[in-house]
DNA sequence: GCCATTCATACGCTGAGCTTCTTAATGGCG
DNA sequence: CGCCATTAAGAAGCTCAGCGTATGAATGGC
């Protein structure tokens, strides 16, 4: 017993739009004699006659008419169907789960989500602010496709890649007794610090390690989890704070920022992704390192 | 290029659900290199893959997932559309246009909707009060497919079936000179008439035949259009009529009713139907004969 | 490190669907 | 009234799509 396939509808919807069997044998683009087979094969298949023929007239049954409205939305459908896949295959449609912690988005990757937005605009991009410990898990669970983090971990089913550097600033009381307008870390040592907390925060360790290069080790006052957070501790009196440049953007009033220049220190975020992790995500890397370029160029030449 | 069929959309569903190749195979009834052949070709016609394979573990890409999702709603569709169709093949369900004069419903008619749209519920029965003249052109041109009619014309495309036959009454007005149970044609010989307009109706040609051959033409004193307004006619004074039996049903308060025993009068209603009448008018046909069958047999037997 | 399991590939075969040729039927036209 | 053009259906042969069998490659469990 023949099953009915997609086939069996495109030719009916075609005799059944000409009600003529060799004109919608020419438009399918076969000969006059499989088109019929078809129909019959369709109607037996179906238990009922779709279409009432003599040598001079075609017309529809009541089966006929009702299946062919169907029909055609079937064939219309399937169309759909491929066209939505593919879609979503090349990352044009769909929703992108980005996974960051709130201080983030104050460097380049408003801006970037922003062009993103504008080049794949059927993407719908949600953002998830969330701890740096809980990004592992929401990537592994699919929960977020794409992450960004100062502390990328070193896991075999996740991929890191730098999205960009920071310099660092130092965030200063207002009134503290340093009036330059850059300082090196040298000259800080002797403040009191308000560090990330170092069991969390590369970032932290990676800055813990810098000030001992200087030839100090930094008496550690407060220690917090968000980096938004040493700005405020810094202004209620707790001593001087090493953050990401961008991180400065968000100004606070009771504070300071001045670059550190010595030495040259850098902050750097990685975009993190699982190894099977959409063609929205690759499409959303592939515009971050073209931008990066892009910005490395202006650099040069600016 | 091949195109997509429904065996596609069927077998990836299979592999989705199942989330093996082999074990999909397996349900499917076909082995499992077929299958996967299949399901590659699919996702070439896309140009996306819908499954991430290896040979431990079948998973769905996010364009899989929507795939899958509008893949069973086509094979759903597809099954829905032949059971529908089917069923409109078999007169099962669909919508049913009857066509008929006002006062048809009286008789035998009503209980026979009844029960038609008992036996079959899915069918809509659309009752459409036309004149007369109407129905052949209703019917032509599709707006009804079964009409009912005192009056079968002579018209090579439908096709006329007797539905009943009823007893003739004569209507009187109150306080009427003849007082018998019943009465002959000849009796009435020197009444005043109310007559259907003889140029439309059938039925009132026959009655004036049959007063011809009981030997009297009747004086006519006005002519109505539809059978129920003989009755009020009478009422009013202008005579008496001979209405079919079943109209005089509708009981009016300043009447009475007499049937006609000599000579023995009939008025046949006909079923009147298109050469290419749907399945539905068929059934309601055969309901129809196994009715009057029944009532035949009853009246025998009783 | 071996083995079992599972998906992909290779290859030959069967039959479904196609083309061509032909027949039957019907409406239009002279 | 009969011929012809037109159209759907039937017959026969062919081609290739899809299937089955056999085999290979890869991966996770023991």
């Amino acid at each position: 017993m023949a099953v009915m396939e997609l086939r069996h509808l495109r030719y009916f919807v075609a005799v059944a739009e000409k009600l003529s069997f060799t004109a919608a044998a020419d438009a399918l683009g076969v000969a006059q004699p499989p088109l019929s087979q078809q129909i019959r094969d369709l109607e037996t298949e179906i238990g009922t006659r779709l279409l009432e023929r003599t040598t001079r007239r075609v017309s529809l049954t009541q089966a006929g008419q009702d299946f062919l409205v169907r029909a055609k939305a079937i064939l219309h459908s399937a169309q759909d169907a491929t066209e939505r896949a593919h879609a979503i295959g090349c990352g044009s449609v769909g929703v992108l789960n980005v996974g960051l912690t709130g201080s983030m988005l104050a460097g380049p990757l408003g801006g970037l989500i922003y062009k993103f937005q504008e080049t794949f605009v059927g993407v719908d991009i949600q953002i998830h602010e969330m701890s740096p410990d809980k990004q592992i898990a929401a990537l592994k669970s699919g929960q977020t496709d794409i992450n960004f983090l100062r502390t990328p971990p070193q896991d075999p089913d996740l991929t890191s890649e730098l999205a960009w550097s920071e310099g660092i600033n130092v965030v200063l009381p207002k009134g503290h007794s340093i009036t330059t307008e850059s300082v090196t870390l040298s000259c800080l040592k002797d403040e009191k610090f308000v560090f990330l907390r170092l069991r969390d925060s590369l970032f932290a360790r990676h800055i813990l390690q810098c000030c001992i290069g200087s030839g100090f080790y930094p008496t550690i006052s407060q220690q917090a989890v968000e980096a938004a957070s040493l700005t405020s501790l810094v202004a209620a009196g707790f001593g001087v704070a090493l953050i990401p440049e961008f991180v400065a953007k968000l100004a606070h009033a009771n504070v300071t920022y001045r670059p550190v220049v010595s030495p040259i220190l850098s902050a750097d975020v990685h975009a993190l992704y699982h190894l099977r992790s959409g063609p929205m995500a690759r499409n959303f890397l592939a515009l971050m390192r073209s931008d990066a370029e892009r910005l490395a160029t202006e650099l040069r030449q600016g």
